[in-house]
DNA sequence: TACAATTTTCAGAAATTTCTGAAAGCTCAA
DNA sequence: TTGAGCTTTCAGAAATTTCTGAAAATTGTA
């Protein structure tokens, strides 16, 4: 397997941005050639590819498929396991999306619950107390809107993406018909 | 400095994710530790209560200005630096949160556009750059859209925050009365 | 200008993460 | 049940990131 220099480029740049994106590089790159790929890869291949040792690629599959980007296949007569990107490329992002929601946010949402339910026992602790109660509001507001995003369809997301400052618009509109129309959230 | 216990889990915590939000430790645990103590505090005191030398202190300071999170004082009297956590939380997550998106997303629309502007040079090439036209879409997208999200105001955000299955309803009121109202969108 | 207080820098040390490759573990066909 | 073909595991090596602390730089004052 050797690749054009644009696919090379490409699944080098997704090795460098791994790291931000919450994988390592190897994880990055393979995720990239996955995904510009088409037919289904297996773990030679993809070392081949990467020039990367066969246990690497293994530890890297285990992990996509930890975050269920990937997908196995089989080829009759092949006992080999067969690689491909999982779903559209929208439904990959949603599950980086969702996946991050929950390894970003949800320990720290535990952890704050967990401190919140302590009484404050003088007047520092209690300012303490306020000021993660914040954090926490706030981080609660997040994950839930997060959440909220990632079970939109592709069409309410798409819609709701391409509005730009229109948004801000929709917004107001909603609060003028607020209490009349079908009393939509909180 | 002296911590509290729920102080020093709250810093551990920030510390520990950290690396998930795109920095390290010490500056993770700098950040929390500013964010919970209204009281400015200078490289000393942080560098007293978190256990770490100096010269890391300083360089989690410089880390925490490029991000823009941190505010300088001075003490009348005093020539010591003083820090505090710049805004309010809502301020500092809007910050954060805009401070990724250029580091996530800008470098590779960037490569991605470049990489397009390649004509394909034969079947194997136009299939990946269509796919990588798909993936270019959709960051782009996600660009705008984070871009949006953050230029919004306070009151906006908490309103679209709040609104939770409310939004997919929002976004159909939207569709009936598209061409109608004020041309919002695209 | 001299100097004391403070911050920054950066080479090397320490810690952490990632990677390799050989060995162990599966699985299926004969 | 054997063994060929494949995958997984994991101890140690390599690479990378983070941290320390001494030295250099900066800043304000006299």
């Amino acid at each position: 397997m050797k690749l054009s220099s644009q696919s090379q480029a490409f699944v080098l740049h997704f090795g460098e941005m791994g790291s931000r994106w919450g994988f390592n590089r190897t994880v990055g790159q393979m995720l990239a050639l996955l995904t510009i790929h088409s037919e289904p890869l297996n773990a030679d291949q993809l070392g081949e590819a990467l020039k990367i040792s066969r246990g690497n690629v293994s530890m890297g599959l285990k992990e996509l498929q930890a975050w269920r980007l990937v997908e196995l296949h089989h080829r009759p007569g092949d006992r080999k396991d067969y690689f491909t990107a999982a779903g559209s490329i929208w439904d990959m992002a949603r599950t980086v999306f969702e996946e991050r929601r929950k390894r970003e946010l949800d320990p720290t949402l535990s952890l704050l619950r967990q401190l919140l339910l302590n009484d404050a026992q003088d007047e520092e602790e209690k300012r303490t107390q306020e000021r993660m109660q914040e954090v926490y509001a706030l981080l609660e507001l997040l994950d839930e809107f997060a959440t909220t995003l990632s079970r939109l369809g592709e069409d309410d997301l798409l819609r709701l993406m391409k509005m730009g400052s229109g948004l801000s618009r929709l917004l107001d509109l909603r609060e003028k018909l607020k209490g009349g129309t079908s009393g939509a959230g909180d």
